[in-house]
DNA sequence: ATAATTTTTTAGGTTTGTCTAAATTAATTT
DNA sequence: AAATTAATTTAGACAAACCTAAAAAATTAT
């Protein structure tokens, strides 16, 4: 098992996101994402290259090799196994798990990621709804739910709705609901079928059954 | 808040350690620690003169500032916080959590370690018997003895062991001993040292003055 | 298809943290 | 007190990871 540096980390995980977005990655993309100089990009793709990381020719862009996924993987494990424990065992919140976790996925031991997933109850999904890769690399798919049927107390993005009339969206846009919102459900009512939302950090709202019936969740990440 | 590289902050805690075993502390010491070579020492010790954490006068030696001592405590109070939890919640035997801790300690976000601490329930003693500090760089002192220098018949709790090995981990497993374990000293034999302890309500067992002199006990009653 | 523009790479420089080898200062011996 | 030895510092080099500015290649617009 061979150990990269924090910074060589940060750039295959770069290279793995924009790709999945994208198939080819470009050297503006990842100075972008990176808040880099396209010089550096240059400078770190030849050495990604020679570990065999990379697949580059100069000019052409570049994509991860199967070695070089598997890396990403293990870092994007670390990653959201620790944005999980922040939000779920220290009670951060889901937007400040983040940044902190951006430090600690570069401490590289895979006993201490395999005692932290068992730890954890091998979840599934980080606090931003993306899914964690298992000590193989695999991820659950991220499906879509009913918010109707959607889990109490778990973050959800709103990914779909449907039926839409000028009337829904005047109702949407009141509750400032559109896609791409992020809440979790706080409470059902059996009686009506209504449901509490809490939208962010905000109080409370409730939302009835008709409404509810139109709007489709996943754990999906709007935030990068 | 300034923030100093994991690099820094190895060269800080070193100096604070041998500065409590020694008051001053000189070039070719701190290399030794470090497994560094002196020059790089000058370079450092240039540095951290220029931050003020360190006093330092060529040919001198030096020790750290009011705010090295903050600053190292910080460093302190990280890792044995992490080393705590990785026994704890993770489970890692007490031998094995000193080099992971030893990453970790470097991520700095306060908030995180304040938090880690209160999901810990503010322990006072990492897994080694060392004293953590708390939020203000306080520690509790621990009145520990050698088991060599126990009194008799008193009742005693193994707080620390020291030079772990695998060979004395494996010895201790088979003496039922480890951290937190209660027993007190029922004889001591002056020919070669040994001495005779009674764990619990059991029967006694005889212990190596090599195995005693690296066991340390203290009047506590629970595990820290 | 040629010119203009954008993208990417190269060349060379900076900072951090390390090193070796030589010079300097301090400490110890005789 | 002079000479030897040990400890420390300086000088200069190197790798990693970044940068700026200029050159080269690719793309696009005319």
């Amino acid at each position: 098992m061979v150990n990269f540096s924090a910074s060589e980390e940060n750039y295959i995980k770069a290279i793995y996101h924009l790709q999945n977005e994208d198939g080819n990655v470009t050297t503006n993309e990842l100075a972008a994402r990176l808040n880099s100089k396209p010089a550096s990009i240059t400078d770190m793709m030849k050495k990604l290259k020679t570990r065999k990381l990379v697949h580059y020719q100069p000019y052409q862009g570049f994509r991860l090799t199967a070695e070089g996924k598997k890396i990403a993987l293990g870092i994007i494990r670390r990653h959201r196994l620790w944005e999980f424990f922040l939000a779920e065992k220290l009670k951060f919140n889901w937007d400040e798990v983040h940044e902190v976790a951006e430090h600690m996925e570069h401490v590289s031991s895979k006993k201490l990621i395999d005692k932290l997933d068992e730890f954890l109850g091998f979840p599934k999904f980080d606090p931003h709804g993306d899914p964690i890769p298992d000590v193989n690399g695999k991820m659950e798919i991220n499906k879509q739910l009913n918010l109707s049927d959607w889990p109490l107390n778990k973050q959800a993005t709103v990914c779909r709705v449907i039926n839409q009339t000028p009337e829904l969206l005047d109702l949407l846009h009141h509750k400032k609901i559109s896609l791409g919102t992020r809440l979790e459900v706080t409470k059902k009512f059996d009686y009506d079928e209504s449901v509490e939302i809490k939208i962010n950090k905000q109080a409370p709202i409730t939302i009835s059954r008709q409404l509810a019936k139109t709007i489709f969740v996943n754990h999906g990440s709007a935030v990068a």
